[in-house]
DNA sequence: TCGGTTTCTGAAACCGGTTTCTGGAACCGG
DNA sequence: CCGGTTCCAGAAACCGGTTTCAGAAACCGA
């Protein structure tokens, strides 16, 4: 059974195709009403819908954003993937999901080509900054057809970028330890050749030193986002500095870990040892104690940056100029017990 | 700048877009080596990729997977899927994501008309069953010309379904509790509208029956997924019961939740109460104490369905029967403190 | 009444591939 | 040397839309 064609629809309302793609691109001009009404009746009679991909062909441009993303299994990047594809649909987009399993890799164009391919309009690149794996792409983006969107990156004047604060996070978390009166403040961070490990570590080092407290490279320990990194690097951190009074970590999936090193060497938290975790997954309040940890909102970054995506594509259709903009999100501090030294009021 | 196409690349090989064509298609025959060689040389040197579009608009294929899902902000929905793409990936097939937000739709027929309108070569629908949102969209399966692999749905005869063993982890949890002594057992279970849940349920209950423990509907309480869910319904059970010395909670986060509610209401876990979750997140293992609890292979899950997927479109291509198969994976128990009172050995 | 716009519509070209059909060349046994 | 396969390769039709171009009809002021 062959599928219904833009022909059919023409020859039911007895029109020709051209008239029906008129009514189909929802011109209102050149096609009086009563014409239009017929072609819409045959469209639902036939219960129409027309080829994407010949649509594509000819105009070049076919409806879909491409997004390419990176693990997956975590929280953030899933829900960024989620607000992303929300996001799409309501702006009529479809999304092509293509997921890196190396961030470091830079065989990237390989992945370019097969999205130019497939005409996507436009492409939003959700994969980490890691190291320099972004340096070959940064660079060939301004001579690239199609506009991307870059998601968590270093901010960068001639490219889109759409990012979560990491360093106004790293100082409210900071600044919160130091206002609950840790004198001691360590520093669990992720990978340091991850971009947002390093502005959330340059943050605490900031913050710490404005106002004179100690930020030695000792109160650091690397971890790599893992819960059992937080606890080794908990362990360490206080085998090295015993009076160490509060903890900033870097995500919570670390903090997690801590909290079972800090049980184990019988510290109590927050009355020991306070610790402030980032990212607010759902099960941080639940943690034992609750976590307080800076809550950014991975959903509307993903919103944002395909709404910046389709303001994009918009202005290079009518070839306006559109020059490219930064766009920073805010994140805030959800306190919890996990810090609560300072009584309220 | 026009893209290259096939007629230049026809050119500088010196051959008809034909044959270009035929090298694409990998078709040995009828080209001759040296032919072969000219065309692929031309190829290279153009950086010459075909537009998908021009080619699923003859073919009719378009290398396409549709999957629609559903609760990506969840771990298993996610790592579904980062499976399928992987999978997808190797397999040649890209991506086409449609997440759904209210699972109880039946406005499905838009989504299906849509996909096709894309020329998607098959879809899994990895929306999980939830009261009979799976109705419509079951009958209508046998008379689509585009082949759907389920995913966690009720196997049935005449559907393609990949699903992991609810029945049988729910029966990995129960009897790990009696076997770990508990004599009074209580559930916390999903919504009971989802089939998983249900299943969950099923096995809990002929578990004890089997032993001829009680198994009543008072020592149920119906959450919501949620760790809050989890937190009151364990305070309800425990309430109504308080002789209750286990609980099998069915998913992690609400597990996290009665953790909670046991360390406000005194009861020592596990010396008091045994609690074994499902899913085991990555969290599990931290949690205080580390949880018990079941073990599924979401990412396989995802692998597995998009190779059925896979075979199906194969299948139907060369209109061989294939005949609809359900595949079940097996879940295992990770057993961990929360649950250990007998000791090992 | 008449030339000039404006409004509406259709014929046909086009997008970039795949596939069918056709025919020449090479190879074969007899 | 000849009729019949088999191997190669090109011309052209086709997929299902969009867009250009041109013509018909309606409208308008003079």
């Amino acid at each position: 059974m062959p599928r219904t064609t833009i022909a059919d629809v023409a020859r039911v309302a007895g029109v020709s195709k051209a008239t029906v793609s008129r009514v189909l691109a929802g011109q209102t001009k050149y096609v009086r009403k009563e014409t239009r009404q017929r072609v819409l009746d045959a469209i639902t009679e036939l219960e129409y819908h027309p080829s994407n991909a010949a649509r594509s062909l000819k105009s070049k441009r076919s409806f879909t954003l491409g997004i390419v993303g990176y693990g997956l299994e975590y929280f953030g990047p899933s829900c960024t993937l989620s607000g992303v594809e929300q996001e799409a649909s309501t702006l009529g987009y479809t999304v092509l999901l293509h997921l890196i399993r190396q961030p470091e890799t830079n065989s990237v164009d390989q992945l370019l080509r097969k999205m130019q391919s497939r005409y996507v309009d436009g492409i939003i690149w959700a994969v980490p900054e890691i190291g320099n794996n972004h340096a070959w792409l940064k660079n060939k983006t301004p001579r690239l057809s199609v506009p991307i969107v870059f998601l968590s990156m270093e901010p960068q004047t001639d490219l889109f970028v759409v990012s979560v604060d990491n360093y106004s996070g790293g100082l409210l978390a900071t600044r919160h330890l130091i206002t609950q009166g840790c004198r001691n403040i360590g520093l669990i961070t992720g990978p340091m050749d991850w971009w947002e490990a390093r502005q959330r570590k340059l943050a605490w080092r900031e913050a710490l030193e404005s106002v004179g407290l100690p930020r030695q490279d000792s109160f650091i320990a690397e971890g790599n986002w893992s819960a059992n990194s937080g606890e080794s690097g908990l362990t360490q951190l206080l085998t090295k500095h015993p009076e160490i009074d509060g903890v900033f970590v870097c995500n919570d999936r670390m903090a997690l870990g801590t909290l079972r090193a800090a049980r184990r060497l019988g510290r109590r938290v927050p009355e020991d040892l306070a610790i402030v975790g980032f990212d607010d997954t759902p099960d941080a309040a639940y943690y034992c104690p609750p976590l307080t940890t800076v809550r950014q909102d991975m959903v509307e970054l993903g919103r944002r940056a395909v709404r910046e995506l389709g303001k994009v594509i918009e202005a290079s259709r009518g070839s306006e100029p559109f020059s490219p903009e930064t766009i920073i999100l805010q994140p805030e501090l959800a306190v919890r017990e996990s810090s609560r030294l300072v009584v309220a009021g």
